[in-house]
Order: structure tokens, then C-alpha cells, then sequence
DNA sequence: GCAGAAATTTAGGTTAGCATAAATTTCGGA
DNA sequence: TCCGAAATTTATGCTAACCTAAATTTCTGC
């Protein structure tokens, strides 16, 4: 009847593993067992066992009590996951409907199961998008990702006119809520003002509304813009 | 980062029973252990272990060496996994371009990860469509299925004419043969002889084409005839 | 009505992926 | 430099879902 076996020839638990330790990679350094635990919602112990099955299988490179890194065919494997994940997504709220907040948690599950055929006929009735919704570039087929040159919000100088590229996923809440601020993709802002000891940041939107709103520090972080004009001083 | 956890509550394996059980019933006695076994491909203890589990949660009736029934809950569940199955089935096909036969094995997978949610928009897109691609009936959100009243080629007799209703889908290769042979849900066709003995069918097209052809028995077995015109004798 | 075949269940074993508790290693601070 | 806290791994155990081999029950033919 069903084959049980996943399109990619990888668990969903193996692939959710990949995904977990290429976003940790993100800023430079090996992931961590406890930041694995953390982001997947497991115990520590859990984590160990499955590092160690991932690096007998050469998925990934496991330095015992120093973390892990993606071997080159563990990254690849990872990136796979993403662009289903990703192109899941964008099929999900262009075509279907969905919500901005609502299509993670249904793309989490589709991506395992998803073939490589499904993933690309979706491709192309979407047009070959390079982007998915929330501003998040979209890898190529093979395995290529453009590497976004934006920072986040955090890092802006007060007086620097900025566009939203790109806005973190995880959280439904925090996505409503940024959409209820019109705070999407796309758009551009200038930061009016800064307090101090990761306090919250002050925006003025360009053009139309020219709404003004503050942004405390930790959404901020899950905000990543491209500078579009630097102050002088 | 994911719930592991499926839309339904149910287990992948448990739907596969669920599924496979629902339609060894449809001939009115219950389902064998070693029919079950046959359809999923596995053995038939691990299959007896199964029972035991599906029984003890209420899903279904078992009588040791005698078969099981699916429960009313069992068979609710059953039929919300079919109506998952021909949904996306009929989706895949319609709206991503994917061929009569291979649509049966993305659905497959695919069946087990989509939310409600995901089939409900699904159903709106198609317009609330009554029979998946191969003919067979779409159950409500409700578990209402139009039970058709079509009969299989083997019980028809020379000199019939009737309209194919449906045909059963599990084989991509003999639906591929199926469908060069023009033998679609729709057509129209009459007995023109029979070899007994479970020997080979003849019909001819009504129509346009006028088309003979021989049918063997084993695939005259999974297509699905409405009768249109008896004859007297 | 009974013997042997066929179907089914029980017994015992495997693997993946989780858990908790205990041992070990690393690291920061005095 | 050394000690204790924090992070990690090891030890051990669980469950779901599969397997094969052996025991049991049902069915069939004479």
C-alpha cells in the first residue's frame, strides 16, 4: 500500500535535524547540542544519540562536546529541505489562500512528504518565484541560495532609510502582529530613534501613511532590512 | 520545530490499516489478517500485532482467527482518510498537471501529512468536485460517500451497453494502458463477447470511434460499469 | 469425524527516536 | 591553577512498527 519511505531517502526526524543545525550554523560557529534540543523541542540526550547516527551516516561532522557542523552532502541535503519547505509555503499562502502567519506549521509536515516532482510542478505554476513571503530567498534546485545582504533592525543607525526584505517565520503571533503594523516585505522605513540597553526602536514609514511605530528589541531582531541610505554623520 | 504529530491524531501505519481494512469490508465479510497483510505489504503477524493495538483504542472489531470490522469511529476515520486521499488526488491532477496514473502515489504520502484545512481549501479551489479522476466518488467532510451502483465488467453480460463509472487505482502501469486505450470514467461501450472460463472480454466504443477492443479478465476486475441498456434476452 | 493444510496468533528480536538519571568533560572565575 | 557550574555524553529504558520462527486454531477433504 504505501511505502513508508520518505521522498528524499531521509527521516523526517533526520531532515528536521538538518534544517535545525544549518540555521544555527547561520552566525559562523558549529551548533550546539542544547541549541539543537532547544529549537526542536527534545531532551539533550536525544540530541547526542542522533548526532551520532547522523555523523556514522556522514551527514554530519561531530566533534564530541564541541558541537556539530553539516558535512557538503548533510548542507545539501538541508538546503533541499528548505526549498520544499520554502516553496511549500509560497504555493500554500499564493495559491491556496493561506495566511501570511498559518503556512508553517502546515509546509512543516508537507515537506517530508512532498515528492521533488510535487515541489517543482508547484515551481512552476508559481512562476519560478525567487522569494517566498516573508522575504526569504527561495534556493534553486541546486542548492544555491542567494545570501541576502540585509541586517537586522537591530543593527540600524538612528536616520538610516531602510526596506524590509525579510521577516522570520517561526512565530504566528508575532506574524499577525507585524501584519496587522503593515510591516511586510517590501516596504520602507527610516529609524527615528534608539534607546538604549537593547531597548525598543522607533520607525517612521516612508511615503504614503508615514506612520510612526516602536519596535521593542527583540522583535526587531527577527527583522531583516537592506540600507538604503546611510546618514552622513 | 515540528509537532511529529499528524493532523488526524492517528498514526501514518494506523491510517494505512484503517484504509486497507475499509476496503477489504466493502464485500460484506470481514477483513482477513493475510488479505490485510497482502494489500499492505507486510507480514501478517506484524499485522496481528496491529489488530491487538486498533482494537484496544476502539478503532475496530476483532475476533481472533475470524477477521476484523471497523468500529463506527474506525469507519469515520476511515472514510476521512479517503476523503483526504481523493481530494488531493483529484487536486494534483486538475491543478498541478500531474497524469491520470501517477497521482496515486504523491497522495499516498501526502494524505497523512494534510491538515483539514489544507483539504478543505483544496476543495474550494476545485469547486466542490463530486468524483476524483478515476471516477470514484469524493467522500463529504461529513463521511457521506455516494455509494455507486456501478458493477464490475466481469458481471456484465453480452450485448450490454454501459457508461465506465470508475477504476481502481492502485497500478500506474495498467491505468497508463488504460488510458491509451481511451478507457476513461465517461465512455460508452458495449459487450461484444466473453470467453469463459475468467477469458477475455470484447467491447466496442459507442461513438465516434467505434473502437473494438480485449479486455483480459484480471483488469476487466477494477473497472467500474453503470448499466445503460439491458438486452431483452 | 479426523488428519493435514492453511490461516492466525504468540514468542522473541530489531530499529528509530524519544525519555530520565548518572557520569563525564569543558570552561569560567577566584 | 584548581574548583564548581554548565554542557554533554553514556547508560538504561520505553513505544511503535516491523521481522522470523514456533505454536495454535480453523478449515477442508475424505
Amino acid at each position: 500500500m504505501s511505502l513508508t519511505v520518505q521522498p528524499s531517502g531521509l527521516s523526517p526526524s533526520t531532515e528536521d535535524y538538518l534544517k535545525a543545525i544549518y540555521r544555527l550554523e547561520l552566525d559562523g560557529s558549529p551548533a550546539q547540542t542544547s541549541a539543537i534540543a532547544e529549537q526542536m523541542g527534545i531532551a539533550p540526550p536525544s540530541v547526542s544519540g542522533m548526532l551520532k547516527r547522523l555523523s556514522e551516516v556522514g551527514l554530519v561532522e561531530h566533534v564530541p562536546y564541541h558541537g556539530v557542523t553539516l558535512t557538503r552532502i548533510g548542507h545539501q541535503a538541508a538546503v533541499h529541505v528548505i526549498r520544499r519547505h520554502r516553496v511549500l509555503e509560497t504555493y500554500l499562502a499564493t495559491k491556496l489562500g493561506y495566511d501570511w502567519d498559518s503556512v508553517h506549521e502546515e509546509a512543516e509536515r508537507l515537506e517530508h512528504a512532498a515528492s521533488d516532482e510535487l515541489i517543482e510542478r508547484m515551481v512552476m505554476a508559481l512562476g519560478n518565484p525567487q522569494y517566498h513571503p516573508h522575504g526569504a530567498p527561495i534556493p534553486t534546485k541546486e542548492g544555491l541560495m542567494e545570501t541576502p545582504e540585509c541586517v537586522p533592525l537591530t543593527d540600524i543607525g538612528v536616520g538610516e532609510l531602510v526596506e524590509l526584505r525579510m521577516v522570520s517565520d517561526k512565530d504566528p503571533e508575532r506574524l499577525r502582529y507585524l501584519s496587522s503594523l503593515e510591516l511586510k516585505p517590501g516596504v520602507s522605513f527610516e529609524v527615528l530613534s534608539r534607546q538604549p540597553f537593547r531597548g525598543p526602536i522607533n520607525i517612521r514609514f516612508v511615503g504614503m501613511s508615514g506612520q510612526e511605530h516602536v519596535i521593542g528589541f527583540e522583535l526587531a531582531r527577527s527583522l531583516f532590512c537592506d540600507v538604503l541610505e546611510k546618514t552622513a554623520g
